[in-house]
DNA sequence: ATTAAGAAGTGAACACTGTTCACTTTCTGA
DNA sequence: TCAGAAAGTGAACAGTGTTCACTTCTTAAT
């Protein structure tokens, strides 16, 4: 009953964004009352924010994939940074709405578990491209993990918030999505790399 | 009349973020009456969006008086990526705001011009670093542009949604955020260098 | 098989939201 | 002075998340 509920809400966010969720269209669609979901979870924040768990760990597998497989570490690097944002672009909204709001210092310190988790993955990949010799090893290797965290970030959030953003936006030839991804990722490991 | 409930709405973001504007509450702060405000916006999304568009309008005006400095270029263009950010993180909520949700293609061509003015600064840096022969010149500049958009984005975003992004998330010995919007643009300006 | 306990589900209500509309007040220009 | 437009209002509509007393159902123990 709880997954129906967690389905169902995730269609709907789906087809029509996180602020078109409601939780009585929503218990409508499942003949359900609107009282009985808070049987299951405590509130519609609750609700979204264990979407959201489940949606960082379906990106965490994919990325994880990549960054185990026996590629050279160039390439194993360049796919890391394009599976988090295709993964991302699987679901605009979940994402987007992964990320709106300013969040409370106070509460968040253990709620903003999945994206410490993410960032995980970059750190030791820094570390990796610093211990081959390819990067400075005297950056400090978070900081410039949440640079290139940054970096993704913004491609996967921005592709997400205009879907039209490679047709449109003074593209005369518009520009394939995978194209776009190879080019991003590779100025920012292009830029990683030292001279 | 209409700019007093700009301001109204403009510090009660601020302080509340876009969702936690009430056009009820925001009437009673100025002695209003709810339906008044009809008056002078055809509806709260339509009162936002001027809000965003004088934002942007904002951070136009410090990006511009870099891209026309006398600095050398390499200046001048880390110069226009750091402005942008310290501008949007000026406004976390509003810039969140100016981003969240998909927009819908049909329904967006010319209500995005703000960001679309934004973005032909960047494109100018890239052609003009194209024709110093700093950058790649057979790459498409607009599309080269708009992935450096996306890690500027990135950062803004990830800054505006984390406050204590730098504090927290691994870092031990807590990074400066002018120095890490330093090391930001200094990475990606160093993708788009020739070897 | 009976009964008690607890889980699951409900309808009605509360307090809030954006928005509209008939209505009143106020101001302005001829 | 007076008509007409502009500015402002209270009440209402439809929608939202959430709560709570209440009923129904299931399950376990006597």
């Amino acid at each position: 009953m709880r997954t129906s509920i967690l389905d169902a809400a995730e269609r709907m966010i789906a087809e029509e964004g996180e602020e078109g969720l409601s939780i009585r269209r929503l218990a409508e669609e499942i003949d359900y009352s609107p009282a009985a979901i808070y049987k299951y979870f405590g509130s519609k924040d609750e609700l979204v924010d264990e979407l959201k768990e489940a949606f960082f760990a379906r990106i965490l597998t994919h990325v994880d994939s990549v960054q185990g497989s026996e590629e050279p570490f160039r390439h194993r690097a360049h796919n890391c940074l394009r599976v988090y944002i295709e993964e991302a672009l699987d679901k605009p909204h979940q994402y987007l709405g992964a990320f709106s709001g300013v969040v409370d210092p106070n509460d968040d310190i253990k709620k903003e578990g999945h994206k410490a988790r993410a960032f995980d993955y970059l750190i030791s990949m820094v570390e990796e491209g610093q211990a081959l010799g390819h990067f400075d090893a005297s950056r400090n290797p978070v900081t410039v993990a949440k640079a290139v965290w940054a970096c993704c970030h913004g491609a996967a959030s921005l592709l997400a918030h205009l879907p039209h953003f490679l047709e449109g936006m003074k593209s005369e030839t518009p520009v394939e999505r995978s194209a776009f991804l190879d080019l991003h990722a590779e100025i920012v490991l292009n830029g990683l790399y030292r001279r």
